[in-house]
RNA sequence: GCGGGUGUAGCUCAUCUGGUUAGAGCGCCGGGUUGUGGUUCCGGAGGUAGUGGGUUCGAUCCCCAUCACUCGCCCCA
């Protein structure tokens, strides 16, 4: 029985093109966060079991998470997600650490499930958050940060859309609005987060189960038409959430998103965003998902037992992401790292290793056909590679320290001495 | 974890209700004479039909199992 060349299921082989296209990726990522003062830092991707049971949500630990029993017989889980870890660190320096603290990674991270269309069983993902911020400004900036990466990638705003909405406002109107108990505002939460992709006769009865009240029923039916702020009853206009809404709203406005829309049916599936929560939309109908999100998670960091740090963060998946600028046809094609083909015609690798030397010493990057093949092959190769320029070297230029530089796009070939090879690369 | 679909050459797919040595396009390799690719021409290699069972005189085709991929659900990025 022959070994299986298959990658691990719902992992990923990264082959030179396929990592060319996520170094672009996360390239331009890190650009952006940086630009706006975040600064990268990165931690194992094993950790103790006990961080995720805590605060995730129960779905996540029970049966999404990949855990094990190392030899010292501890519970080991591999990281599902960014944001216990970066707690943790927070936690661990809260004393020491410059506030507000801007950090990002782009970690991989696992989760154990059956692997379809934008989701995959690894994945890696930009973690963007900023502690210390108690005021909606941490929400602006991020939201801008996130806004500035699509940007950066050339997506118009009219392929992608930005959700915002409260958690916070979510729980008050659950508790004192319609005054139903934990239970019905947990069910609710979870079949209000999926509306849009329930038929609406059964999401209606569903409702109707739940509640178990014709008046509490014709409130929360009332309050999911809502489209914008002011559609909501004025009993809750007063609500500080609402307030923050309105204000983050017109900021981003203000500053120029022109696509952010007040959605009431915004959850997110995490147990610890404590209000306000936003979600970016792909718009295109291919590809209608959310493709990132996150909230203010101000609780985290004090589960380690220290003081409690304010903290708003969001999450980008590469996997989303990719789907994203494939539908909306936003990729680039992607040069090789390689600058140049080096084609040596005749026995002369020995006498051109000066010249070479001296090209690489000069920054080019370099892959020499050390073969020995005819020069056609050798072109060939270069051309598979997707290389665009190739230099000849042989005796004839040794002799003349002039080599032939051929542009395999246009065909054209020029007589160079090194330093003008380098200086038209 | 649950439900549906698919699985033939490296890739995309044929093989007409089970019937001789399973085909094509693209790709790949070699050649058109020795220092110039991409076009073109000629030639060639490559498949135990995902895997294992079963039904049948006979299975790529029907049945079962299993694995993989894929779509949806759950959940989420």
């Amino acid at each position: 029985m022959a070994l299986s060349t298959q990658p691990y299921k719902g992992a990923r082989d990264f082959y030179p093109e396929d990592k060319r296209l996520q170094k672009y990726m996360f390239n331009t990522m890190r650009k952006v966060v940086e630009r706006f003062g975040y600064e990268e830092y990165d931690a194992p991707i094993l950790e103790s079991l006990e961080l995720y049971a805590a605060k995730s949500g129960e779905e996540i630990v029970n049966e999404q998470t990949y855990t094990f029993t190392d030899r010292g017989d501890r519970k080991v889980a591999i990281r599902p997600e960014m944001t216990p870890t970066v707690s943790r660190m927070v936690a661990a320096k809260r004393q020491e650490l410059p506030y507000p603290l801007r950090w990002y990674s782009i970690p991989n991270l696992w989760r154990y499930e059956r692997p379809q269309r934008g989701r995959l069983r690894e994945h890696w993902q930009l973690n963007v958050d900023v502690f210390g911020l108690k005021g909606l400004e941490a929400e602006h900036e991020l939201i801008l940060v996130a806004d500035a990466i699509l940007q950066e990638f050339k997506a118009p705003r009219s392929t992608y859309e930005i959700k915002l909405n409260s958690r916070q406002l979510m729980d008050d109107i659950f508790k004192d609005y319609l005054k139903v108990d934990k239970q019905q505002a947990h069910d609710l939460a979870k079949l209000i987060d999926r509306m849009h992709k329930t038929d609406a006769k059964v999401f209606k009865e569903t409702i109707q189960e739940i509640t178990k009240s014709q008046p509490v029923y014709d409130s929360l039916i009332d309050l999911l038409h809502a489209k914008q702020v002011r559609d909501l009853p004025a009993e809750l206009q007063k609500h500080d959430s609402l307030k923050e809404l309105e204000k983050l709203h017109k900021l981003l406005q203000a500053s120029g998103l022109t696509n952010t829309v007040f959605d009431i049916t915004l959850m997110r599936g995490f147990d610890y965003y404590t209000d306000i929560v936003f979600e970016v939309f792909d718009t295109h109908p291919d590809n209608n998902r959310s493709m990132f999100g996150g909230g203010r998670y101000d609780g985290l960091v004090a589960l380690f037992g220290v003081e409690p740090v304010p903290t708003v963060g969001f999450g980008m998946g590469d996997v989303t992401l990719q789907n994203f600028l494939e539908t909306h046809k936003l990729l680039p094609e992607i040069a090789s790292e390689t600058d140049l083909y080096v084609v040596l015609v005749g026995d002369v690798y020995e006498q051109a290793q000066p010249a070479l030397k001296e090209l690489r010493a000069k920054g080019l990057n370099l892959a020499v056909d050390s073969t020995g093949r005819k020069t056609d092959k050798q072109i060939k190769a270069a051309d598979k590679k997707g290389l665009q320029k190739v230099v000849f070297i042989g005796e004839q230029e040794l002799a003349d320290q002039k080599f032939t530089l051929k542009d395999l796009k246009t065909g054209q070939t020029e007589s160079l001495t090194l330093e003008q090879l380098v200086n038209h690369l």
